[in-house]
DNA sequence: ACCTGAACACCGTTCAAGT
DNA sequence: ACCTGAACACCGTTCAAGT
C-alpha cells in the first residue's frame, strides 16, 4: 500500500482515494488511534464511521458488531507486542539476560499504551457473554506467548534454568509463572495502585530479581557465576 | 440496620419500605447483583433505577455519574477481599503458610466473580480521563494491600523471609511482588490465556513455588542497594 | 459486494417542577 | 432534600433500497 503513489490524494476524487475498497483497514487505524488518544475503546461506532468518511451504517459491512472490531483491534496490539518481544532478544546471548528484557519490553509496552493493553487482555478476548468469537485476538496472543516460551525452554536446555519436573508442561508451566508476575505488575501499574512513594525502577527489579530467582531455584548448592 | 424489624416489608407501605430512604445503598445493591449475574457493568443507568423501582432521574440525587456508581460497587469488592484475606490467615502460625493461604484466597476469590475483580482494578479507580475521583475505591484497595503487607512484614522479622536491603521500601516492594505474581494470574485465568491443557492447580503451585522462593532466597553474595 | 438513509428502541444527562 | 417527567442529543442495530 506504502508503495502506492500518494499522489492520488491530490486528485479530484479524493474521498474514494483514502479507502479504496479497503475501509476494514481505515476503521482499524482509526479505532487504534482513538484507543490510543483518548486511552478509552468508549467511541461510538457512528463516530468511527463519521471520521472514516462513511455513513454510519458502513461499519457493518464489515464487522458484525462493536465486539468484533475491537478485537481486530487487540490483534494488532499483539502483533506489535511480538514484534517488540523478538526485537528485544535479537542478539543476546545470555537467556537469562534475554528473559530479562523480555520482561522489561512487555512492561514498557504496556505502560506506553494502558487501554490498548487493557484491551488486549481484557473483556473483548474474555468471551464475558457468549462463545469467544474473537479468535483472532487470541491467536495473535498465542504467538506473543511463544516468544517467551522459547527462551525459557533454551534457557533449560542451556542449564541456566531449573524446571520443575520432566513433565511436558514444564516449560508452559516456568513461563506462565514469569508472564503472570509481569503482566500482574503492568496490570498494576496501569491501574495505579502501587503506593506512590515505590519507583518504577525498583518494583520492576525486585520483581525480576525474584522471577529470575525463582528459575535458578532447586540446587542453590553452589554460587552460581555472577553477571 | 438489621437489627432493624424484618416485619417492614409486609406492612402495607411496601414500595416505600424498600427505600426507606437509602436509595443509595439499595442501587449499590442492585448494581451489584447485576455485575455478579451478568458478569459485565454495561447495563444502564435507567434499568438500575427501574430495577430499584424509583425514576431514571433518581440515581441521580446520589452518584454524579455511572462512575462514581460503579466506584462504590468496587469498594465493596475490596472489602469482602479484605474480610476473606483476614479470615484466611486466622490461625495459621507460620507466616509462610499464611502466605500461601492469601494467594490462594486472592485468586479464588477473583475466579468466583471475574467482572467484579475486574471492576475493582479497572478503568473504574485508574483515572483514565480525569482527576482520581473514586478515592473510596482507592482506600479501600489500599486496606486489602495492607493485609499482606502485614504477613510479609511479620515473616521478615521472624526470619522466615529474607528482605532485600533495610530500606523502608523493602516490605512494601516485597509485597508489590508477590501481589504482581498473583494478580497477573488471577487476571490471565480470568481472561482465559493460558493454554487450556494446564490446570488451575498446576499452575497455581508452580507460581506460589517460585513466589516463596523468591522471598526465601539468600542474600546473594553482594548486598542489594536500594535507589 | 458494498454503501446510503430512514427508522426503532434505547441511552446519559439536564431542566423545570413538584413535595 | 429527594423525587418525577419531559426534553435533548446521542447511540447500536435493522430495514429497504440504491449502485
Amino acid at each position: 500500500m506504502r508503495s502506492a503513489s500518494t499522489k492520488t490524494r491530490t486528485r479530484p476524487g479524493r474521498q474514494r482515494a483514502y479507502h479504496h475498497g479497503d475501509l476494514r483497514r481505515a476503521l482499524i487505524d482509526v479505532a487504534l488511534e482513538l484507543v490510543t488518544r483518548e486511552q478509552d475503546w468508549a467511541f461510538s461506532i457512528r463516530e468511527l464511521a463519521r471520521r472514516a468518511g462513511v455513513s454510519h451504517r458502513a461499519p457493518y459491512n464489515h464487522f458484525a458488531e462493536k465486539l468484533d472490531l475491537l478485537a481486530a483491534v487487540a490483534a494488532v496490539g499483539f502483533e506489535r507486542l511480538r514484534v517488540a518481544l523478538l526485537r528485544a532478544i535479537d542478539g543476546i546471548d545470555d537467556r537469562e539476560a534475554a528473559l530479562i528484557a523480555l520482561c522489561r519490553t512487555y512492561l514498557r509496552l504496556g505502560l506506553e499504551n494502558p487501554a490498548l493493553y487493557r484491551l488486549m487482555f481484557g473483556p473483548a478476548l474474555s468471551a464475558t457473554g457468549a462463545v469467544d468469537r474473537p479468535t483472532v485476538a487470541r491467536v495473535a496472543g498465542a504467538q506473543a506467548r511463544a516468544v517467551l516460551e522459547d527462551v525459557i525452554l533454551e534457557g533449560a536446555r542451556a542449564g541456566v534454568f531449573v524446571l520443575p519436573a520432566g513433565a511436558p508442561n514444564a516449560v508452559a508451566l516456568a513461563a506462565l509463572s514469569v508472564w503472570s508476575a509481569t503482566h500482574g505488575l503492568t496490570m498494576l501499574l496501569i491501574d495505579r495502585i502501587p503506593p506512590p512513594n515505590l519507583s518504577v525502577e525498583d518494583m520492576t527489579e525486585t520483581l525480576l530479581r525474584s522471577v529470575i530467582g525463582g528459575l535458578r531455584q532447586a540446587r542453590m548448592a553452589h554460587s552460581a557465576q555472577a553477571r
